[in-house]
DNA sequence: TGCCGATGGTTCATTATCCGAACCCTTGGT
DNA sequence: ACCAAGGGTTCGGATAATGAACCATCGGCA
């Protein structure tokens, strides 16, 4: 590995429950030597991408970042697109919706929309890593994915968020079987108890899988009309989203016949 | 110049009008050798920081920078930020300053800083609405926002807070181009008699005003020496808010030249 | 058709750069 | 006064970056 991939490496310790690393505890997680992560998160901060805090000298990512970002958005505006249909479908279906997107091999969740029809409703955070077994979004995204993606994703420890996940590599290739059948990911409690979420993989315009888009509801609020009615909205949202960020699904994907 | 320096040097290439850049272009852009892009693009790529199309093989920002900025967000409101700055510029100063942000389609005032230099002190209140004719934070503000924008607020009824408050529609128009020029506005008794307040905007990643950064001063500590010293300080501190919150200020605002 | 220039991509010997064990300095706890 | 832990620094040896030259492909263009 190269030496910028190494320093690169360093920037995804941080996340939601970690948004300050100290020089110690980054040795430690990065399993590198301490002088090496010494230098190369100077060069991270010379560069913006970090910045240490006065007090204690804790690491957090830097205001360069926005700026790529925004950068991002405007060559493609994946997420400002996506707002939109995450609202959209947020209003339709009366329940949370979110996006997640493959960045390398993880898959994280980007932007979600809440609907004001229910006091209760699924929480969503942005930016939070999803596993591929324990989710719908995964487990859609695996779907679609290069045999070779599958079999390093399932041969990592797959750890059981709730006693409903799957962890089986065998079960889960032939569940991953029927949502390609299906078009659709379903999971049923399998990352967080009483959370009933569907989702659908989007695609790029090389017909690769590039995320997943989900709709999560209390298990509770999953009447017979509801069953029906979201898979149905969130199949239209999908093909929608992937339309308008310029994809287009692969041969073999289910498509609406309705479309 | 560390190798890791140079491969995050090249993403500095990247801007609003240049989206995407072929390999021979950024070699060229950067003066290294073209082997030596390629690798550093490649091993950017693996790491999603940037990726490549696939018709013309441009290189473009990728989607990791989504997911760090969305912690970055997370992990530094704004505010936080802005302590430091307000700090330091009251401290250079020896006057009040206080932060105000746009929230929605009014401007709140959200942070403030008091110099022990003096004994009697314009005093703040944090979450106070400013108005954008009778503040010098609101004239900022109203300088750089879209024209629909200025045109919505300056067609609310126009309170006059002094005998000297603008409140013909005109009146401010025409300041407002002076301010534009200025790149900061400025206030003698507009808001509340006795006080001088100075305000340059802060812009956010996607060069629109996001809010204002303001001194305020009793008009008769207003020497020459602090008619001078406050707008020179005030600029230098707006332009460190604005970059340190990721933000870049529009190509037509007025840059300090001795930057 | 073959030539031309421009592009993206690759090779490999040389050497600049990175690495890491050990060290220093400061802080906070006891 | 001592200790442990954290941030930061040093310097010779190991390794990974470098760049001139090369290959392959593409799109004009006579």
């Amino acid at each position: 590995m190269g030496t910028v991939s190494k320093a690169l490496s360093l920037l995804t310790y941080f996340n939601h429950g970690r948004t300050g690393i100290g020089l110690s505890d980054l040795t430690r997680l990065s399993g590198m030597n301490k002088a090496t992560v010494y230098r190369m998160m100077s060069e991270l901060q010379v560069a913006g991408f970090v910045e240490q805090t006065d007090g204690d000298r804790m690491y957090r990512l830097g205001p360069q970042v926005l700026r790529l970002a925004a950068l991002r958005e405007a060559a493609v505006p994946i997420l400002s697109v996506s707002r939109r249909v995450l609202r959209d479908l947020s209003d339709e279906t009366g329940e949370t919706t979110h996006l997640s997107l493959l960045q390398g091999s993880q898959l994280n969740s980007l932007s979600h929309a809440y609907s004001p029809r229910h006091a209760t409703k699924v929480m969503m955070e942005d930016a939070e890593v999803l596993t591929f077994h324990g989710t719908s979004s995964g487990m859609a995204v695996l779907a679609y994915a290069d045999p070779g993606f599958v079999d390093a994703a399932l041969a990592q420890p797959l750890q059981a968020h709730t006693s409903e996940t799957l962890t089986d590599p065998q079960e889960i290739r032939a569940q991953l079987a029927d949502v390609r059948s299906a078009g659709m990911a379903q999971s049923i409690g399998g990352f967080e108890a009483d959370v009933h979420s569907h989702a659908v993989p989007v695609f790029g315009p090389d017909r690769q899988v590039i995320g997943a888009l989900a709709v999560a509801a209390p298990v509770s609020r999953m009447t017979p009309e509801q069953t029906h009615g979201i898979p149905a909205a969130l199949r239209r949202a999908g093909a929608a989203l992937t339309h308008r960020i310029g994809g287009s699904a692969p041969a073999d994907y289910p498509q609406d016949s309705a479309a």
